[in-house]
DNA sequence: GCGGCCATTAGCCATTGGTCTAGTGCGGGG
DNA sequence: CCCCGCACTAGACCAATGGCTAATGGCCGC
């Protein structure tokens, strides 16, 4: 790894922002950090700083609750390792983050010590992530197959998609990304065949599987 | 209340359902029991059977993740009370389901005794839910302004909302329903109205927002 | 350079979605 | 008994959506 690596730090609270951005300071001092609150934030960040060797991103975030936008994230730029922090910590949260593409988990919980520790790991291309995740069952295979069907999607489609995702009409679409509506919809069309939605309330319904909703078991 | 009550029993888990039977038995051995597996039965069964003294409704089942079911069932019948009865037992999910009309909360966990304690205060016209549940913040303003807006549908509104959260074409719920499709679409404008929403995708994500999502304090 | 992929746009057309207007039936209050 | 409000039903009309073909230009890898 470099001695003077970027990273990516993405969390919508400021002083939880603050404390990643020393965690990562001691360990690399010359590191150059570029900080997002917002999944869109974030996007912009990432497509600003292709060179970029690290991101740290939160779950929950403003305009991507869930895993979308580690799946969002994985899918348009495969070779930058992200690490997902986040506040929860139950084992089958962390299991879904790694089987969604992260290279490692870091508890919000977790101490300095230990953050530094996972970040050193992933940038030497390794994996980290708490020992608990272990036991925990994985992805619902549904889910799975939706995220693997986003991976599909090219970046523009992803950001229509997000959009679609806040019950935006085509024509608003089009407006708010500088383009035409015919435009719009031939990425509608691209991510209905992609997604295998035949409308796109079913694509909203399948893009919204990737919540942080445990799916728990009963009984 | 009546020695021999009716009493709705909602789990998609045969063996739970079971269990739950024998403990209303032993606290009401003339209790006629009317059994459900899926949000759809529990609504059938709940419109069949307008004399009931109480429903026993698990969260997460077939057609009805999260509060939906709580929710529907409330805005219909709001003189039924219902029992919550869930795996999940976190304070944030029991405050929930109280604020969502349950009249009452018990955790898959529990012992037969407690949970015959729980249906006798709640036939009697009480409340009963764990201790637990004291501390916790309640529904987040924006959720209580969905299930607010959620009770002023009608039934078959709540039915038409119910098929469109599938994914169904106005077509496919009007041959569900039995009915024209500008029956079907004339429900759908007042779904429109009521819940706030100027198309069918918005409705659709405002629906999903009664899911079991803890929409978690970061930091 | 050339082929391939992506983004962009246009136009056409069938289907679907949503509003408006309006009729029917039911229950409660005057 | 009549009227009123409400839910349910429906047809007409226009807007939005989605599938299709076709064309342009940029970019990347072979």
């Amino acid at each position: 790894m470099p001695n003077a690596p970027t990273i990516l730090v993405a969390d919508d609270h400021p002083l939880f922002r603050e404390a990643l951005k020393g965690a990562v300071s001691k360990l690399l001092p010359l590191a150059r950090l570029v900080e997002s609150d917002s999944a869109e934030g974030l996007m912009a960040s990432a497509e600003a700083h292709p060179e970029a060797d690290l991101v740290l991103l939160d779950l929950n975030m403003p305009g991507a609750h869930g895993f979308s936008a580690l799946v969002h994230l994985r899918a348009v730029q495969p070779q930058l390792p992200v690490v997902v922090v986040s506040a929860r910590e139950e084992p089958s949260v962390v299991r879904r983050a790694l089987e969604h593409g992260a290279a490692g988990f870091i508890p919000k919980s977790s101490c300095p010590a230990t953050i530094r520790e996972a970040i050193a790991a992933v940038l030497d291309g390794g994996q980290w992530a708490p020992a608990q995740a272990d036991g925990a069952e994985g992805l619902a295979p549904e889910e799975a197959r939706v995220a693997e069907r986003l991976r599909e999607l090219t970046p523009q489609q992803f950001k229509v998609l997000g959009m679609l995702g806040s019950g935006l009409l085509n024509k608003q679409i089009a407006h708010a990304l500088g383009v035409s509506e015919a435009t719009v919809k031939a990425h509608m069309t691209a991510i209905l065949r992609k997604l295998g939605a035949s409308n796109r309330t079913q694509a909203v319904l399948m893009a919204g599987r990737l919540a942080v909703d445990p799916e728990n078991l009963d009984g």
